[in-house]
DNA sequence: CTCAAGAGCCTTTTT
DNA sequence: GGCTCTTGAG
């Protein structure tokens, strides 16, 4: 019995396709991961080829964290010597060995979105442009095109040299690569511009890549955008030692999940791909081993309508299955509540990790949120504010990059005066000035305080703040990163300024502090085959995105879940339960794609709903709000049009509302006065109380459920919410961040009261907060 | 220089 | 509705 006899034809097929280009069109679920994965083995174990020539890049952190694991289960002896990265930590590889050779110091810095946005700031203030008339937005979407498609700022502008438009965009464009360089700093759309770059300047290098990657191959495809595709083509080009020119590059992708349009991905290189190499092997994977027939037939349904694609059909041999529920609600609330319930009745079944709640946009998931835990349904939210972009941990990981690279403008200015040192804006611009004046960076300018006349009693203040930097860039030469960490984090009072303004809403910024020290000490016990350094620790936290830590497949109460996340995040994972709320013509598809001009923009919101419904394994549940609170406004949608693309035999339909609900909201509002009985949002709480799935203990809630209603609170005019807490001590409480807990204490405190509450998540503990802002409901 | 209240802004986001 | 940035007063 070999590895290779679980395959289909069709897999085995593309598994043992030896030299030349290949096209695997995977479909959602057919296995793809498997295929990329045995045909490594298969090239290693039964054509020879060396696992050192060989390099599989994917797009996540995830995707190569689990494609390494299964390589090296497959392989075992060897498999470590295969190359398996992300596209960006490919491109920082090859550059931090090389990127002196185009003009760059080794040990650059990586900017993010958030550093980026901050430089294009300063950029426009430069050039006297008026953010308020061009938005920084645009001029970072124009950067980030461009780089997307290999631009330059000289070739964007000769594009079209007459358009004013494009006349600034230019000048802003080039004047942010000129501040990059000037601080050594690549952004994420430069590593792999910058290595395209390197191999066009020196051919040296680019040989030595092609004939390192002699297999190369590619995941998720259909999101590359140009740029990768030509640094992908680039390396893909072996010369064996007779001189025969070999592209052994096998790309897998399905261009109907292809849902990355807006962030450069050009559809364009799968369905061409034949064009460019046109001895192309194609092989389809149309076998699904993942959803219930009816669920891939809906999925099929949906995205035939889409006309730019490749003909695919996907099948199974799995049985019909359930048929799809589809619910109408009255708003949001109703929907999250309807889903809530609904977990709370199948999870007598299967444990929470089984779940997840697919949504378009981030904002959904607040109302959501706030129904699991009423609900007492443990779960996670995905995606968001990521770890590393969360204020603290910027602030101190700026501290780390200023110590290592001291010319790095954005890190050095963002801590500056935090914690606060008195240093303000009109001295960090007296210093500018003067760094502008010398063509020397902030720092070295700083260095030369002294020397800047306009600057009097605020000179101290820069020399000492230089003086520390320096003497703890020393200091990293004898102790490791974590001591060094910490030392800052006393020396400078941060960790002290963080205790004093804790907020109660935000979960405490100490903690997070604590575990980014945390993740340094790990990094430093974790003995990779690189050795320990302060740049890699900021290499590999740069390069990480929320929804690489995601791990449904572990066993455990800590992993047992519900997942929340948006459809974008969800490509690549399955669940067998999924509920996709919020199918609405206006926010699924969105409104800008409704508007738009371009018909294509409603395709790629097709695939995304082919993208979310293929999650599912064994049921799907969609749902829409007649009305909802979206922005402040009350919306009111049309059901999805992807909804009625589905073909009725398929849906189970319930519309949820309740005939007495007009009667049950007159009588509430009778009671309290009719300034807040205007608004739909009202009837919300009252359902759960009709609702004969919930328990009598949280029918008592009403009230503290009004409350929780921020739109309710501006009608009562004036009436704080917590001013006249509904609980008491001993009562048991929720809260939407920290979970259920006891209350042990009521303080009254300037007009209003401290809740001292001992939570039972575990790391959560005892809180105090605030009546006012907590919304604690009671249980 | 600092704080606090108002104005303005929103999609999706692998790195 | 909620977050971030700006602006105006102390």
């Amino acid at each position: 019995m070999s590895i290779y006899d679980s395959l289909n034809p069709e897999q085995l097929k593309a598994v043992q396709h030896g030299e030349g280009p290949l096209l695997i069109l995977a479909g959602a679920g057919s296995g793809k991961t498997r295929v990329l994965t045995h045909r490594i083995a298969y090239l290693i174990e039964e054509c020879g080829v060396n696992p050192f020539n060989i390099l599989a890049i994917t797009f996540t952190n995830k995707a190569a964290g689990e494609m390494r694991e299964r390589v090296d289960n497959l392989i075992g002896f060897g498999g470590e010597s295969v190359w398996v990265a992300t596209f960006h930590s490919t491109c920082v590889r090859i550059l931090r060995r090389y990127i002196d050779r185009i003009g760059y110091d080794k040990g650059f810095t990586i900017y993010d979105s958030d550093d980026q946005k901050t430089l294009v700031r300063e950029v426009c203030k430069y050039l006297n442009i008026d953010t308020k008339t061009y938005k920084e937005k645009t001029f970072i979407n124009v950067i980030s095109s461009c780089k997307d498609e290999c631009i330059t700022p000289e070739g964007y502008e000769a594009s079209n040299p007459a358009n004013p438009n494009t006349i600034r965009n230019a000048r802003v464009y080039r004047e942010y690569q000129r501040r990059l360089k000037a601080a050594n700093a690549l952004d994420f759309d430069d590593l792999i511009m910058k290595t395209i770059e390197l191999f066009d300047a020196d051919k040296e290098v680019l040989e030595n890549y092609r004939q390192r990657f002699k297999y190369i191959m590619v995941d998720e495809y259909q999101d590359t955008n140009t740029a990768q595709f030509k640094l992908v083509s680039k390396l893909a080009t072996y010369t064996t030692e007779d001189g025969e020119v070999q592209h052994n590059l096998c790309v897998v992708g399905d261009d109907d999940q292809s849902i990355y349009k807006f962030r450069g991905a050009n559809i364009k290189n799968i369905l061409n791909f034949e064009d460019t190499y046109p001895d192309t092997k194609v092989i389809k994977l149309e076998e699904n081993y993942r959803s219930n027939g009816n669920i891939l037939d809906a999925a099929n349904e949906i995205v035939k309508n889409n006309i730019a694609r490749k003909s695919k059909a996907l099948w199974t041999k799995k049985d019909k299955g359930e048929p799809i529920h589809y619910t109408t609600y009255y708003n949001e609330y109703e929907e999250a509540e309807g889903i809530a319930g609904e977990i709370e009745r199948l999870s007598a079944d299967r444990p929470y990790r089984d779940f997840a709640v697919l949504y378009r946009t981030n904002a959904q998931s607040r109302v959501l949120e706030e129904k699991l835990v009423m609900n007492s349904i443990p779960y996670k939210v995905y995606g968001g504010v990521n770890f590393y972009q969360r204020k603290e941990i910027k602030d101190v990981l700026a501290y780390l990059k200023v110590l290592l690279n001291p010319s790095d403008d954005i890190a050095i200015k963002r801590i500056i005066n935090v914690p606060k040192r008195g240093i303000g804006l009109t001295t960090i611009d007296k210093v500018e000035a003067y760094a502008a004046e010398q063509g020397i960076s902030f720092f070295d300018a700083l260095l030369q305080v002294p020397f800047i006349p306009e600057l009097k009693r605020a000179g101290d203040k820069l020399t000492s703040f230089a003086n520390f930097i320096r003497s703890e860039s020393a200091h990293l030469l004898s102790a490791s990163i974590s001591e060094v960490t910490k030392e800052i984090l006393e020396e400078t009072g941060y960790l002290e300024m963080l205790k004093e303004d804790e907020d109660d809403e935000t979960l405490s910024r100490v903690d997070n502090v604590d575990e980014l020290l945390n993740k340094i000490i790990a990094y430093e016990e974790d003995e990779g085959p690189e050795p320990r350094t302060l740049a890699g620790f900021l290499e590999e936290v740069s390069l990480v995105a929320d929804i690489d830590s995601l791990d449904n497949n572990e066993e455990g109460d800590a992993h047992n879940h519900v997942t929340l996340m948006t459809l974008h995040s969800a490509k690549g994972l399955e669940f067998p339960v999924v509920f996709i709320p919020g199918m609405e013509d206006g926010l699924f598809p969105g409104y800008m794609s409704i508007t738009s001009d371009d018909p294509s923009d409603i395709e790629e919101e097709r695939r995304l709903c082919y993208v979310g419904v293929t999650r599912a394994m064994e049921k799907l549940y969609l749902s829409n709000a007649r009305t909802r609170m979206s922005r402040g406004e009350q919306m009111y949608n049309k059901p999805s049009r992807f909804i009625n693309e589905i073909p009725r035999y398929l849906l189970q339909t319930t519309a949820s509302e309740k005939p007495d609900v007009y009667e049950q909201s007159k009588r509430i509002r009778s009671g309290y006065g009719d300034s807040y009985g205007k608004n739909f949002d009202t009837e919300s709480s009252l359902f759960s109380s009709s609702s004969s799935r919930i328990s009598s203990a949280k029918q008592s809630k009403g009230k503290s459920d009004l409350f929780s209603n921020p739109y309710i609170m501006k009608g009562m005019g004036g009436l704080k919410d917590g001013s006249n807490p509904d609980y008491g001590v001993g009562d048991k409480v929720s809260h939407i961040k920290f979970g259920v807990g006891v209350v042990k204490e009521m303080n009254p405190k300037d007009g209003d009261t401290e809740v001292v509450i001992e939570f039972e998540g575990e790391n959560v503990g005892v809180r105090k907060l605030r009546a006012s802002f907590a919304k604690l409901k009671k249980l």
